[in-house]
Formats: C-alpha cells, structure tokens, sequence
DNA sequence: ATTACATGTAATCATTATAGTTACAGGTAT
DNA sequence: ATACCTGTAACTATAATGATTACATGTAAT
C-alpha cells in the first residue's frame, strides 16, 4: 500500500502555479505533471475547496491565493485527502468480545497508531511550498 | 487508503501468544481474532519468517520466540510488509524532464515523504509488546 | 499403519482505491 | 457565433485486501 501519488501531484501543481508565470491551464498543468487534464482539473477542485487555489469555470488559469509560506505540506495532503483523519492504521473489525485480547486491543492499540500518524504528519506540517520551491531554485 | 489490517492482526496475535496458556492453533487465534484460520496461517508464517515466532508443520501451536521486551511494533511491523521501505507515499511517475519543475520535483519532494515516514516508523519502535500487554494487563 | 488433526500454500472471489480516459454541460471572452 | 476553458460524471484497467475453499504435507496417538 501507498498513499496516493495526488499528494505528490498536488504539490507539484502548487510549485509550478509558483513558478511558471504563464497563464497555467489544466493542460499546461497536465503536461508538467505528465497526465489527463481531467485528472489536474480534479485535483485542482480539491486544492480549491480548501482555499489553496483560485479558479473560475471557463477562465483559464489556476492562481495561488496565499503565500508559499503560508501553505504546509500538511495543508496540501489534508486537501487531496489522501488519509482520513485518525485513520493511516486499519484496525481489524470485530474481533472477538469473549476473547480476553479481543476485548481489549483495539483501544489499546488505536492510540499508538494515532500518535504515530500525528509524528508522521508532524513532519509535514513543518514544510512548507516556500520550502520546496527555494529547493528546486537551488537547482 | 489505509495501512493494512495484517499490522493490528499480527499485533493480536502476538498477544495472545503471551496471554493466552492453551495450545494456540491458527483456528483458536482466528476465534480470537474473528478472521478464517487461513488468513492466521498466512500472517504467522510472515512473522516465523523474521523469527518472531516459533511454529511447526503438522504441529498445532504457535509460541512467541522472543522476550515481549524485545518485540518492537516495528519489528511487527516489518514482518508483515504493510508498507515497503521508503515507500509510504507515492511519487507520480515520469513528470515532464522538459518543465523545470517536472525536472526537479521527484528528487525534491522524496526527501520530505522519507523523513515524514521516517518519523512515523519511530514512534513504532519505542513501543514494544510488553507495552501493549501491560496495557491490556490493565484493563 | 491408520486415523485424526495441524500447518503451509495456492487458487479463487468480492470489494475497494487508484489513475487514466472520454465525453459533455456550462462558463468566459473575443 | 466561435473558440476555449473548467467542472464533473461515467467508464475502464489495474492492483491490493481480506475471506474462503481446497489440498498437499507433516505430526502424533492409538
């Protein structure tokens, strides 16, 4: 299992939104990334919901609405939903309420999975697009 | 997406391995587990492989092959190849080499995927099973 | 040695997510 | 009116998961 390549898609959007001062299409946008227009374009809608993006039906280009520095590597996997809130570990369902362990490990399991989503998305939270975008100037 | 269920599973099974005095045959754990004895035997054969646990064909019973102590949930889950190494996002493949960003991308953003990983597979590591059996000890 | 029962493992299936593709309705602008 | 864009739904191929069935093989008690 992995998490979804729109994570890395998303942030390579907002990167080229930074940095390509042409009028960026879906197309555009598509051809960087290398895939379907359709794809970027629903990408986008989930950047847009969230405040990330501004875009108009009709009206080409897509344009950042906040500053790189203000937007993490969290903003942007919370967007694309990639993992659920609280959700990175499956737990498995119903196991047996008569078992002495049954009964009792999912709740004492569930925090740690928890807390090592949250160190995980720690990580990101503390890198933002200004980040990534001074790296790939670097280049 | 989710971190497959094999993790919470192997984590149970261990459990029960320590609290649980009887013989503990793949159909016992899969009572405990509410799962087909099948999908234990799979799972118990990923842990024998990393020499967690000791098991015997034709020979009912599986046992714990290590202190609980020395049992990290990393270990677990290692065993169990719910995520590979370095591999818990996913990067898009073949972004335009011709787009200065496209160029630069993958090499940018992997980095921050690893360490983000990294951080999670941490916090998995400074538990160990004798954690998680004190805890269900407790309850 | 026969019987009973266990493990190891392959094959199959339903379900679900991903990523791509096509198509088209509807908005925008010249 | 035309051209081009976004938004979105429908459909596809592919892959992983978890459950299930089946059976070969190993173990041990009688």
């Amino acid at each position: 299992m992995t998490i979804s390549s729109r994570f890395a898609v998303g942030i390579h959007i907002l990167t080229l939104l930074e940095l390509n001062k042409e009028i960026n299409t879906s197309e555009t946008i598509a051809g960087s990334v290398n895939t379907n227009p359709a794809v970027i374009r629903k990408i986008i809608g989930m950047l847009k919901k969230v405040d990330l993006v501004e875009v108009h039906p009709g009206k080409a280009g897509a344009k950042l609405k906040k500053g790189l520095a203000d937007i993490t590597l969290l903003d942007v996997y919370q967007a694309v939903e990639v993992v659920s809130e609280n959700e990175l570990f499956s737990l498995h369902e119903h196991p047996n309420p008569d078992c002495f362990v049954g009964r009792n490990i999912q709740q004492t399991i569930e925090p740690i999975f928890i807390s090592a989503q949250l160190a995980m998305e720690k990580v990101l939270l503390n890198v933002t697009l200004e980040d990534v975008v001074r790296e790939i100037d670097n280049k």
